[in-house]
DNA sequence: CATGAATGAGTTTTCATTCAT
DNA sequence: GATGAATGAAAACTCATTCAT
């Protein structure tokens, strides 16, 4: 039980290394030496927990898609539908995806390399594809209490996130004000709120 | 005068190798060696042109952003708004965007390895930030025609550049029926068509 | 004294592992681990029982050559040369050695495992040698029955050994059917029968 | 072709330091920077003109082997069976093997590692199947010259070259004295002239 | 006695870059 | 200008060994 607890709580220590790590170097040029100096642990033991640099990078991903899956999933199940406005309810997701997400500077720095890893790794790219899917899936439903047409409220799903996506990419490189990124983010959720 | 069109060809030629390598590698698992191969000439060569792997890399990027502005440039140049209705003047950019741009998969593939490498590097982001500065005042001059609020314009500049971007990504990684891509897109335009 | 035989038990254990493992990989290329892991014990324990990897070598090829000492001892032992005639005592050595060594590729491997180990390792090499002179001496002894001059069975015997050494050389790397290697192990016999 | 050789130079210089280096430790533990050291030159050179450690290895063993390969070769065709008795022409080809082959310590011992080498490694033992059935062939073809029946030549053949192999073996591992090795080489000829 | 976490030296390999010819 | 030989830094990974629990 003890044994088992450091073994994750190594795990998870080195994970938020690469974390770290990540927002300075790319993934390529971040060395496993790099990893084990930010973690403070001698570059063996990353060899020990994971099998390989691409293990922890396996694992990296699915540590932070899954931890703001779980946040996203924790929020709205706490939210009864019939309680909020329509309004209120969209707001409330924007809310959540604005500012842990898309304005979330380092995440999106983060996504923007997952997504360029997956270009040319097979198992990143399955995870990816598995998790937007999720997501895409659990939005359409949520938005699906106020749109009939399912494909309809997919497509739409897909258009927003194409969105937040597109914007946590200029988050990413250009500065807020630079691109007036809240003023856009606020235009395109009240067009939302009226197809919706 | 000749020589100096030689030495242009010769550079073209590593750019474009360079260009085919990102198709399978990134650039950074990509080789001088291998950019060397593909354009059939000696590596050495590529220090005799380039002062280093990153100043070839400096050079794709300009090339590439340059290509397809000039395109998009070149077309609307010759479009009289005048002659032409919002509704085909607006499915005329999207024409050309979609097909050229977000729906092509190569294009789209490189667009991400550029956003992901100027995460880290100063001078590729640089150049990525005056392209899209570009880009979008290029394209809000163009549906300022039909809109009065040089600001209102702008935003929904960046908001449509911004979900084409989200777009490209999803193209870049995602089948294109697994996300129903082409139908997102036609109900992106009209929604962008009543904006207008 | 149960104590010690646990302890017997646990290091032969350990050998055994050891004898598997090298039917796939050199001494070299396994690992400490590949020990443990096909003793069915944690590597730590490796290293209580045995000093080091050399000292784990050392007691196994111990180990494998008394074990077939012995086992050759045991039967000649039994066999007083009085009620056999020559070429059935001859007959009896030949198919002890050819069954159970020359033509045992798991064991020919081992032996030129052990011999090449020999080589680059003074203890390995010094127990090599006092077991092939033990051998030699003990045959040479049996087939002194024969010969009068003891040089001269010496030199037969030590030409024996050779060419069984040089036959287990090919069935450890070559099939038996590539080589003929029943019949030039019987002609050989024959050979030697009339030499005797 | 001043190039093809400076290649060439140097690709032998390296097969060179890795015959030195084997006389002092097995090929697993020789290390690239090892045979870099001996042939003084950069470690990095070694991968410039081999692709991999194995592939020198590789390259290594086909210049021992073809390199006495062909000096037997030339020797014998040279000699012409008719001008020579039966008992000069055997004792011409048990000089050349006991005194450049098997007596020939440090050759002894290359084969050795060989042989061990060949237990574990797929392309090395076909090398080495290939290269024994040639010399095989090679030298039953020479005492068919004596013998009728091409079965037992062959039977003979492999039994001279099993005993020589053992022979080799002794010689690398023990003092020739201790063995009384000429003796017994001298003996086993006098026998494998009774027999042809 | 047993476990498994940790260490750190050492290995092969890759590669941008330089430079003599 | 072009070639390809050479350099050397740095990478991922392996593993015998140690040692606290």
């Amino acid at each position: 039980m003890a044994r088992k607890n450091v073994q994750e709580e190594r795990k998870l220590q080195i994970l938020k290394a690469l974390d770290t790590c990540l927002q300075k170097k790319s993934f390529e040029k971040t060395s496993i030496k790099d990893i084990a100096t930010v973690a403070g642990v001698n570059h063996g033991v990353l060899h020990y927990y994971f099998k390989s640099k691409e293990d922890i990078l396996l694992n990296y991903i699915t540590y932070v898609m899954d931890d703001y899956g779980t946040q996203a999933r924790e929020m709205f199940i706490t939210m009864n539908p019939e309680k909020w406005t329509k309004a209120q309810y969209i707001e409330e997701i924007f809310k959540f995806v604005n500012n842990r997400i898309t304005l979330n500077k380092n995440l999106s720095r983060i996504f923007v390399e997952i997504w360029e890893i997956s270009l040319y790794n097979k198992k990143v790219r399955a995870k990816l594809q598995a998790t937007y899917f999720r997501w895409i899936d659990e939005i359409a439903a949520m938005i699906s209490y106020y749109i009939d047409d399912k494909t309809y409220a997919r497509d739409v799903t897909i258009a927003m996130i194409a969105f937040w996506e597109g914007m946590a990419l200029f988050s990413s490189v250009f500065s807020r004000d630079s691109l007036n990124i809240e003023e856009v983010l606020k235009g395109f959720q009240d067009r939302i709120l009226e197809i919706l």
